[in-house]
DNA sequence: AATGAATGAGGCTTCATTCAT
DNA sequence: CATGAATGAAGCCTCATTCAT
């Protein structure tokens, strides 16, 4: 089953490429990097490009594809498992900086793809990507929806839950992408996260309770 | 004071053209839209686009130009007001939705601005754009920091609390953007707001002030 | 047979395209002019250019082709009448200079249609004018024919001597057209007539005799 | 020290381009030829240009160089070297016939340049040219100078001098480039030097002397 | 697989010309 | 005759893609 040394050099030089591609999108973006760019940074021929992808379109939908491949399952593994509601929001919420901190070049591209993307790219550009974050969205649901049953998440659309969330996730996201060389800070996260949660907390002060009564009908 | 036939014709030109364009650039973003696209839609030759705006780029400033000096005004006198913290940014954060819901198109664009436009833009395209931008952030900080002081608001830093704020705001807008035809729910604006507010609030559950402690220390 | 207001009005507004016209062309070239410049100079719209001309070519013809009929007479008049070859031919150099000064601008244009304007132009541009001036050489070498007959030209071929008057004629006017403003300078226009002329002129020193013998034996 | 065929082929490619091109300026103009004839022309695709030059005006600017290049210092070895005055100017005069013959469509575009350049181009469209071109003029005042120090010029401004060797030249080469087919005749070539020479030998007829006199006082 | 020269469609922009007022 | 907005062909240039080596 081992691959032959020119296997190896042909799996390798396709990373390169990748990588090489990645670190372009990510700080020109899509439209502004030409093939020929990619190529010199990758140091290969621009004919070797269109060996491994059949096109620009293909080569980005890769980058994405293959990030998300490692992303996704974790993403999964955590809002399926048994834990309690109030843990998978929790660990959904970490896991999202922890995989943000490992390769934060790729959270450009992905943030673009699922907040900006609606604009400079023909609709369905990256068809699966879309499908696998809406996918996510609604596992996040079920999950508050679960949590909003058992009382841990206070009786508000779990929609709105999930914007909430989501909402400061990506934005702190996009924050750090738009520094220089962002810094981890992880009392931030931890306040980023605590904001969240009071919010979403059921107990609330006597005073403020019936402000929100009636919010959730549905 | 009043125009001629003609100056009217033209004054209606002018804005059919930005319309046409406005529409294109929200619905497939700046680098996919051609001047040859934006020509057909208004309905006219693209030689005429040149008549009154000197580039593509101008073109767009334009959009974003003209939105935007009817939006900030109304912010700034939000943020600048001697309201109490709180009502300035219920205010502020009440005035950017109805702003969305006045032309949900453009918010397209200017999301794409702040948001996705680290891509796909050389630096520096919409020069003065990011700078107002930042400039409401700086207010907005401001706003939350006297809110702190006066004990409103949690001491956490003033930072985090814009961040979760425009986050929240945002996404949401985002989200709304990305549905086929959005529909306005005051109800779900409601919620939102209470998200954020709950969590803002500086009085807290007993049981769970410990989780702050020394959260907020600069 | 006078006109009336109107028909003099009319004329003058043709004499103020044609100035403009002329203004700008010699300025920065028939190519590098836009209608709309002309007009603007002119002080009227684009569309009244074309009462007037029929096209761009057509008003650069007419330029030409009025200032031409200003000079060619007096040129005609100057060869075909009955003084002497040398006096001809020295007043046809001297006319020239004095026409120059006249319009400066005009021979930037002219000059450019004579000895440029291989470049730059469809060939047959402006069909008639070259036509002229070959009518002029051919008179001038009639001229030269004559005088080398009497006696008074040396035994060159009378293209010779168009060749050298014009070289020197032209040259000379295209370097002051490439002065900033130039200033006459009657000395100089003499030196280079009598430069020509000692060239021209038959008898020559003794021991220089013998190098043209057979220059001249079609 | 050899290069590859793909070297050599490249090369190839290049000059067929040059060439093309340098025919298509040399009779239409530079503003009249557009880069998709250039490219019919050379045989080649219009993307294929800008692989070799980055602009129109690039290609242009080539073309003049490299035949500078070539001509420059042939003429400024002539100028200075150790030659009398009289047997500069004489092998200037000659060595520019000479040069014409190798590559007469090369003179359409110099003269052009050098000529009718005040128009249809931007001052400093081709920054150098002009200058070199003026280097040599100012070398050949200084032989002049010197020559008419040594008494074989006669004493008149040698820019006078200049203007009338260039005159002769200019114009010829201009003669022949209007026409068809030129074919060179050394005894027209010879006719105008002599020409030239006989008017700038100090040495003249007694009955002429009185008209120079005064001629040079500077 | 690797190369990179060649391709040519397509984008931005200019400008001579028309035409309705 | 005067206007000038509108037109659209044509020019320059870029870049994704192909293909012969």
């Amino acid at each position: 089953m081992k691959m032959s040394r020119k296997e190896r050099e042909t799996e390798r030089h396709y990373r390169e490429i990748l990588e090489a591609a990645e670190a372009a999108f990510a700080e020109k973006g899509y439209v502004t990097v030409s093939m020929e760019e990619v190529a010199s940074r990758a140091e290969f021929a621009v004919g070797t490009l269109y060996k491994f992808f059949r096109s620009k379109d293909e080569l980005f939908r890769e980058i994405l594809r293959k990030k998300l491949e490692m992303f996704i399952p974790r993403i999964d593994n955590i809002l399926s498992g048994k834990a309690k509601p109030l843990e998978k929001i929790s660990a959904y919420f970490f896991e999202c900086l922890e995989h943000f901190w490992e390769s934060p070049r790729f959270f450009r591209l992905f943030t673009h793809q699922t907040m900006g993307a609606i604009c400079d790219h023909r609709a369905g550009f990256a068809p699966g990507i879309l499908e696998l974050y809406h996918r996510i969205l609604k596992s996040l649901e079920e999950v508050f929806k679960k949590g909003i049953a058992s009382g841990v998440f206070q009786p508000v659309s779990p929609t709105v839950h999930v914007l909430i969330l989501e909402g400061i996730l990506h934005y702190y996201l996009v924050h750090l992408t738009h520094m220089e060389s962002p810094i981890r800070n992880k009392d931030e996260e931890q306040a980023l996260w605590e904001f969240f949660t009071r919010g979403a907390f059921a107990s609330l002060p006597q005073r403020s309770a019936r402000l929100y009564r009636g919010a959730y009908q549905k």
